[in-house]
DNA sequence: CTTCGTGCAAAATGTTTGCAGTTTC
DNA sequence: GAAACTGCAAACATTTTGCACGAAG
C-alpha cells in the first residue's frame, strides 16, 4: 500500500528503487514533524534496513533535488526533512522542550495572537525568510 | 561616538569591554544585512583587531545570550548575526546570488505579493518558523 | 588581585567527496 | 551489462570545549 505509492514515486522523478530510499520515504510520510538524520536513521533501522549515515545524507538530497523532501531549519545547525507532499503549513518550536506543531493558517501578527490561543503556546519570536529571485537575477535564468 | 555606545551596551548587559567585543558589535552596527563569522572575521581585520576565530563564536554566543544580537539563519549550515537594535524586519534571499534585502511590512499571502512589487523580485518560497513556549513547558518555568 | 576573556589545540557535529564494489533495470 | 546506488574512509565546515595565560575592573 504505502510501499506501493512510493515506488511510483520514486520513478516518476527517475530514481532507482532501492530499500534505503523506500524505508527514508516511508519514514518521512508517516511521521508529522519533520526529521533530522538521526531521527532517520532510527526510523530505518525500526523497519530493519540497513543504510549508512552517508547513504541517508545522499537519499536527502537527492529527493530534495527531486521535490519529493522539504528540508527546514529549526535554528538547531542541523537539517530536518519533510515530505512535500503535505498541505502547505509553517510550524510552531517550542524552545524549552522542542515540541513541534504543525501551523496551518498563515498571517503573522494577527496569526501569531490566533496561535496562542488555539494552541495554548506563547509564541515569543518567529523567523520568515522568503527566498526566489531577485530583480538582477530574474533576467539571466 | 559609535564607540561609546558599544561601552555602554557591553556594560548594561555586565560583559567586559574588549576589543574584540567593540569590534564585532561595530561590524555588526554598520552592516545592513546578517553576517556569518566568516564575515565578521573580516570586518574585524579591517579594524585591525585580531582575534581568535573561537573568540569569535564565544562572543556571538555571549551577545546573542545578552540579547544584543540575533541570530538567524538562511538555509546555509550556518547561523548569521544581526544587530539586534534594529527595527523588526525579515529578509528576502535571492536563491541564485544570494543578495539579501530586508522586509519591513509583514502579511504573508498578501505580502508576498507585495514583496514581488515593490522589490522587483520573484518569490518562489518562503520559510516562517515561531518560537516560544507550549503548553506544557509555560507551566514549568 | 580576582574575575572574566582570550588563544591554542583538540574535539564534536553535521555534511560532502572519492572510489571500489554492489545493486537495479 | 551499463548506469546508478551504496559503504567505507577520509575530508570539510561550523561550532564547542578544556586549559593555561592575559587583560579588565
Amino acid at each position: 500500500m504505502q510501499q506501493h505509492d512510493c515506488k511510483e514515486e520514486l520513478h516518476k522523478v527517475d530514481l532507482k528503487v532501492t530499500p534505503a530510499r523506500l524505508g527514508i520515504l516511508s519514514v518521512l510520510e508517516h511521521s508529522d514533524i519533520p526529521l533530522d538524520v538521526a531521527s532517520i536513521e532510527i526510523g530505518l533501522k525500526k523497519q530493519k534496513i540497513k543504510s549508512d549515515k552517508v547513504t541517508v545524507f545522499r537519499i536527502l538530497n537527492s529527493l530534495t533535488d527531486k521535490g519529493l523532501l522539504k528540508p527546514i531549519q529549526f535554528n538547531e545547525g542541523k537539517l530536518r526533512y519533510e515530505y512535500a507532499g503535505k498541505p502547505k503549513h509553517h510550524h510552531f518550536i517550542c524552545e524549552r522542550c522542542g515540541k513541534i506543531i504543525d501551523i496551518m493558517g498563515c498571517t503573522i501578527h494577527q496569526l501569531e495572537r490566533d496561535i496562542e490561543k488555539t494552541k495554548g503556546v506563547r509564541v515569543m519570536r518567529h523567523s520568515l525568510e522568503f527566498f526566489g529571485l531577485c530583480a538582477d537575477c530574474q533576467n539571466k535564468i
